[in-house]
DNA sequence: TCTAAACTGGTACATCCGTCCCACTTTTTG
DNA sequence: CAAAAAGTGGGACGGATGTACCAGTTTAGA
């Protein structure tokens, strides 16, 4: 025991030091939004100096391209763990700015061509999920619908805070049907 | 003459500063995101000195959320001008980081309940020109479901600049046909 | 063991930002 | 016509930020 027990090797040790600053920066970045991922704001909550986050990550936008494709890895990782049924409760119960942090970014990438592939890899992981839970392939018709009514009434619930309920029917059972309106009632 | 041709009274003349520099904050914002939005920026693209922008607008916030607002109203007058078939078109040709900007602060609002409002209504306004185009109720199911798709497939190509096959095909006569995927082939 | 490389952390710098302040002119009001 | 109000423009202030620098330490490879 030369070493102190919670921490291993240095590299391991920096290694360490490079995932707490990302996650500090998701946090960040979720919690205020974009003005807040400055770097003397992630080294604070990461418990490292400053320099810290100019060492390991070159540029601000190096940081957030990381912390961008962390977060992704993340919800794309939880979302299939619960599966998509437990969606709406999901956005009902976990903090709404943290899916809000994530679609931001989403829209961000629009002017950063560094982050449209990591965008694109947000949403084609919701696309299978999608396919996934129908059990379809993901170019086919059934499935790319419900996948940008989902994408749609996701983000509308996340901005202008309506209700889910459309939501929730689609993704019930019944939403076989619920996604035919073949009948005109009313 | 004992005024110059080009500006009438003087209360005139101020509204019309107003707009000026509304108007330069609307294409700062959509030019450069959020970061461009600064009163000196402001000041400088609409011809007039940094005093005239804290003048008539108390806060940055302030600026953000008019600008945001007459953004809104641009838009969706241009659209209800040329029709929802036109979109694609429209979509191609004009200036992708221009939609881009309106997309930004919609999603921003989900952070502001002041801008929420003007979310709300730029939403609103799209729903009403799905509805309008399908000869429809806002709420009737068919509508919805044209406008989260047309929502989902819009953003999506700004973000990931992907093909807008998808979109054309849904707003030609046909898409009666193709919003109905009851045929189960494959 | 010795040297080059990686790592650490404190600090300094130049820049840009929002906002305030103040002198000055023009317009409106009583 | 006088005085109050609104409009105008130049400049300054305090604060925050990204990033560079550098002295010191620790680790890895010869």
């Amino acid at each position: 025991m030369t070493r102190p027990p919670h921490q291993r090797s240095p590299q391991q040790r920096a290694t360490q030091r490079r995932t707490t600053l990302l996650q500090a920066a998701v946090e960040l970045l979720t919690e205020g939004g974009f003005p807040a991922l400055t770097h003397r704001a992630v080294a604070q909550r990461a418990g490292l100096p400053l320099a810290a986050t100019t060492y390991y990550f070159t540029n601000r936008d190096e940081l957030l391209a990381q912390a961008f494709s962390h977060l992704v890895d993340q919800e794309l990782a939880t979302l299939t763990h619960h599966g998509l049924p437990a969606l709406p409760d999901q956005l009902a119960h976990t903090d709404r700015l943290h899916q809000l942090g994530l679609w931001e970014l989403y829209v961000h990438a629009g002017r950063h061509p560094r982050l449209q592939e990591i965008a694109r890899r947000w949403s084609d992981g919701c696309l299978a999920l999608v396919a996934d839970h129908l059990a379809l392939p993901p170019h086919h018709p059934r499935t790319r619908l419900l996948y940008t009514t989902l994408y749609a009434l996701w983000l509308e619930h996340l901005v202008e805070q309506r209700p889910l309920d459309e939501l929730r029917t689609l993704l019930t059972p019944a939403a076989e049907n619920a996604s035919h309106p073949a009948d005109p009632a009313t």
